[in-house]
RNA sequence: GGCGCCGUACCCAAGUGGUAAGGGAGAGGUCUGCAAAACCUUUAUGCGGCGGUUCGAAUCCGCCCGGCGCCUCCA
């Protein structure tokens, strides 16, 4: 059973092969930071999270690298406009850094409510002009880029292998007559590596032609090369990425060192909103922190789980709504069956509960080799709640041990590789939430007495003040228990 | 105009040649003082339409219809 990975250069699926056993180096396109991380960050985030777990969970030892984009992003094409962050800044009166420290914080506080694991390394592109910079200077070298009016571009019709990301030719793009004609530019589709800045640009830097700032594609290539060197394994983004940054990375990168750049190419599919692109332009943009008022940030992380990396998500409350539900049904068999191994851990117990984890295990391996595919692996842990659940309704006793095994599964592959189902130690309770916690004990104790007296109205009186303070009780056949939610 | 993706039940969504996963919603039942939770049963002779290839097609090919994306910044 090998992990297979659809490659966008190939555009199939392709058995994966590191380039250095056991070592994967992996390069995925960070966030422009000028603005509070929206759905769309989640889901490519969110799933390039899981490709990480997974690798390292069949034993990959991998080098994460995900960039701050905090300079050289423009608001039009790769050659005109204005750079985004300093945009902002003079919306907000204050320094462009200002702008991209303050989001950058926002975008780390998003991803971590998300269980996205930190990068092994977060490299900012302003921290590395001079790698960019080394590198406009071998493509000049080379002859495969050219120096107009204080700015740098690439000599696109010069490279053979532009368009094999994307499928298109740089023929296409001349036809098409969107591109502005930039007179600077010998051929329309050539692109910035270095633009020269005017007087009141604010973020430039001294380089061999002039006062200037780096192009938006520069960035990538030369953090993710410095990093995981010249030729690396996987390089992920958003399928909106796929041209023309892409592309460009492609281009400069194997013209600056004449090797082969990137080994497999992932790309994510997109957020839609009704059916819709997400953008600032259409208005439907949604932000995290609207969504987290609402929702958990795991209910969104399952959401996006549940549908594929390479297929469109549409975003909506009802959706959520709908995968909340489930998501609940998922973590509480995890509660009861944590439930039930405590009391298996002080009673004396030797029946043995039967699940064929090793079954599951296989299922959900096979369908996390396919190409990462979450959804048919939360389906398993789903068929295996299933099975939990009926037998916590069993009368049998099981033996601790025996329900351990089972939670370690759910932590294994719900927590720790798909990151749904919080750790154990993060339910434990401290402080304040110990104080409630015995308080609504008390409660539930004093309505079970109530209760042994048939003092039903009583009894309901707790039970519905209870649940208008968010606590929801359940009696069982052993005893009653209490949840929030 | 060029490149590409998608269309599976009431909703979401897997499945890329072997006879339709999973979740939500609905219906019936078990348990229960009631509720909640859970369990069992049930809900697509059919996968946008029409042809073709094949012993066999949701899956491959062709055409058509419908929706969407990229080609300008976007995760």
């Amino acid at each position: 059973m090998t992990l297979q990975i659809h490659n966008t250069l190939t555009r199939r699926k392709e058995e994966f092969k590191p380039l250095h056993e056991g070592r994967v180096g992996m390069y995925v396109c960070g966030p422009t930071v000028y603005g509070h991380s929206h759905v769309g960050h989640a889901k490519s985030y969110v799933s390039f999270d899981v490709i990480v777990r997974y690798l390292r969970h069949v034993g990959y030892k991998v080098l994460y690298v995900q960039n701050i984009t905090d300079v050289g992003h423009l608001t039009d094409d790769a050659d005109e406009g204005e750079d985004k962050i300093e945009k902002q800044s003079r919306i907000d009166r204050v320094h462009p850094m200002q702008i991209a420290e303050l989001y950058t914080k926002s975008y780390f506080e998003d991803m971590d409510a998300l269980g996205v694991l930190r990068a092994d390394i977060s490299p900012r592109a302003s921290g590395h002009i001079l790698e960019q910079i080394e590198i406009v200077e071998q493509l000049i070298r080379n002859g495969h880029a050219y120096v107009s009016n204080g700015s740098v571009y690439f000599d696109v019709p010069r490279f053979a292998g532009y368009g094999k990301l994307s499928g298109r030719s740089f023929e296409d793009l001349e036809a098409g007559a969107r591109i502005q004609v930039n007179p600077e530019k010998r051929h329309p589709a050539d692109f910035a590596l270095w633009k020269k800045a005017e007087p009141e640009h604010m973020m430039q830097w001294s380089s061999p032609w002039g006062k200037g700032y780096p192009g938006w594609h520069i960035e990538c290539s030369a953090m993710s090369m410095k990093y995981l060197g010249e030729n690396f394994d996987i390089h992920g983004g958003g399928l909106e990425n796929q041209f023309p940054h892409h592309e460009c990375e492609i281009a400069q990168s194997e013209c600056a060192t004449g090797k082969p750049f990137v080994q497999y190419w992932i790309h994510n599919n997109m957020v839609t909103v009704n059916g819709q692109k997400m953008g600032k332009s259409l208005g439907n943009f949604v932000t995290l922190k609207d969504v987290f008022k609402k929702f958990d940030p795991l209910v969104v992380r399952f959401f996006i789980l549940q549908s594929h990396y390479r297929s469109t998500l549409d975003f909506s409350d009802e959706a959520l709504q709908a995968v909340n539900v489930g998501l609940e049904k998922l973590l509480n068999t995890l509660r009861n069956l944590r439930e039930e191994i405590a009391k298996a851990a002080v009673d004396n117990r030797s029946a043995e509960a039967a699940i064929d984890l090793e079954g599951y295990k296989s299922r959900i391996l096979s369908a996390m080799n396919d190409d990462f595919n979450t959804p048919q692996a939360i389906a398993v842990l789903f068929d295996l709640t299933r099975e939990t659940n009926a037998l916590l309704s069993l009368e049998s006793k099981f033996s601790a041990e025996s329900l351990r095994r089972i939670g370690d599964f759910f932590q294994e592959f719900g927590g720790r590789v798909l990151g749904i189902i919080p750790l154990e130690s993060a339910s434990l309770m401290a402080g304040d939430a110990k104080m409630e916690s015995d308080l609504v004990q008390l409660l539930v104790d004093l309505r079970t007495e109530v209760r042994s007296q048939k003092l039903w109205s009583l009894s309901d009186k707790i039970r519905d003040g209870l649940k208008k303070l968010g606590i929801t009780i359940e009696d069982k056949k052993d005893g009653t228990a209490w949840r929030k939610g």
